[in-house]
DNA sequence: GAGATACAGCGTACGAGATACAGAGTCCCC
DNA sequence: GGGGACTCTGTATCTCGTACGCTGTATCTC
């Protein structure tokens, strides 16, 4: 098993720069890169962002940039971490108001950074801004009795239940302005022309019913309620277990 | 409003090839092309797959494949339905029992085919198999008294929650075969060695607990039931407010 | 002070990979 | 039996990421 270490820019990330010794200081830190990419993910999307155009952006060549990153993905890597915002405050709030709140403020910064759900995160978080959310998770179930670990885990659950609504939401924003699919209305067209009713029955179904039709009940904020309600719900049953026990 | 037309792949999927009229007959169809990138995709990941590599899989030119796939991204789509493997049988089997089986056999063909979940899909289901996976779920919940945008969204949630579910398995899974962060026990003591107390007090608690170490709760099947329960618990409340309406 | 040295910034070059284009062969249709 | 659409393919191009090495500079050592 090979000695592991952090990943450089998650180091650098947390300010460990390694102190230079000799030579000219840096003129400029791994945090303005960042930000000049974040700002280029916003205006042009993930395509857009290029290690060229991010250089450019900071008024530098390109090659100076990997003085910071490293590789490309290791820059990625710190824009999702910088890209997400402070959690809400917690302000002594029981922890079931608190995680709607938090629940809530994850799915709406995931929807006005679509670009994050592209790039899919694929490690557990280890950023500053991520473990600020992750700490006022636990914060807030500190008074319920559950272990650290159930802890852990219903914070990560509702990230995930975040991250897949705002992913979902997100789809049906692209098709409405004219993706591939131009809306919900023309999804239920193309499904009505494709299927085959023998062996679509409950699809076919669905679709003469209008269930994709303008109006449809998708995916809005009731929605996104109902279902959070349901995890919370479990949630408490679970504290409720847990301490009769 | 743009008139929309089926993205040409999908419609290549279900077999609406335009039939030719004069020249030689193809000696290939997608089908045979999507199979040897899946094939591909499984030995070498998602970044073995490239048109040249695929093209030599099926022994064809690079540039041939492009009379049958448009353009790279639109051979992923056609991979990400293709790739799935039939839904379960329904069996008269009641909602509950089915659904529970269905996100389970969901969760594990993503994970049996980890690339499927780098692909994101950022596009509603339009493929024969994942419309047959739809329809199986909204049959399964055909007698309960649920609306057809209701029974659509509660498919949605718990594809949804498979997808998160694998996601995270498979982070764990990267983790502990020596991804950037070795397992779960070297991401404790990476936590611990960059955490300010006072900026993250629940978290060094929790890191102090052990809530990361060796043997810690965190997704494992008994995790999947859990959550998945409480879904369909909710689920059944939903049907039980319907029926008393 | 006067090198020595490590490090910042950057121009150039290379390599991978997707895809545009054009030519050559093939087969259907009239 | 000729025309034209259609298939297959080689070559060329374009975009990007990034390795390498040069140049200058600021700090360290003596």
């Amino acid at each position: 098993m090979a000695e592991r270490r952090l990943p450089p820019v998650v180091a650098r990330m947390w300010g460990r720069e390694t102190s230079a010794r000799h030579g000219p200081r840096p003129s400029l830190d791994l945090g303005r890169i960042v930000d000049a990419a974040i700002r280029i993910a916003d205006r042009d999307g993930l395509e857009g962002v290029k290690m060229s155009s991010v250089a450019s952006e900071v008024g530098m060549a390109t090659m100076s940039l990997y003085r910071y990153v490293g590789s490309k993905d290791e820059l990625l890597i710190a824009m999702a971490d910088a890209a997400a915002p402070e959690p809400p405050a917690l302000d002594g709030r029981a922890w079931r108001d608190y995680l709607t709140d938090w629940t809530r403020a994850n799915r709406d910064f995931l929807l006005g950074r679509p670009w994050l759900l592209a790039l899919g995160q694929h490690t557990p978080p280890a950023g500053p801004r991520a473990l600020r959310w992750l700490d006022r998770a636990l914060a807030a179930l500190a008074g319920t009795g559950l272990g650290p670990g159930e802890r852990v885990n219903i914070a990560t659950t509702l990230t995930g239940y975040a991250s897949q609504q705002a992913a979902l939401a997100h789809a049906l924003n692209v098709a409405a302005a004219g993706g591939p699919i131009a809306g919900l209305a023309e999804y239920g067209d193309i499904l009505a022309e494709v299927l085959d009713p023998a062996t679509y029955p409950a699809l076919t179904e669905a679709v003469g019913a209008n269930a994709f039709g303008a109006g449809a009940e998708w995916i809005d904020d009731a929605d996104f309620t109902f279902g959070l309600d349901l995890l919370l719900d479990g949630i408490q049953a679970l504290i409720d277990r847990r301490r009769e026990h």
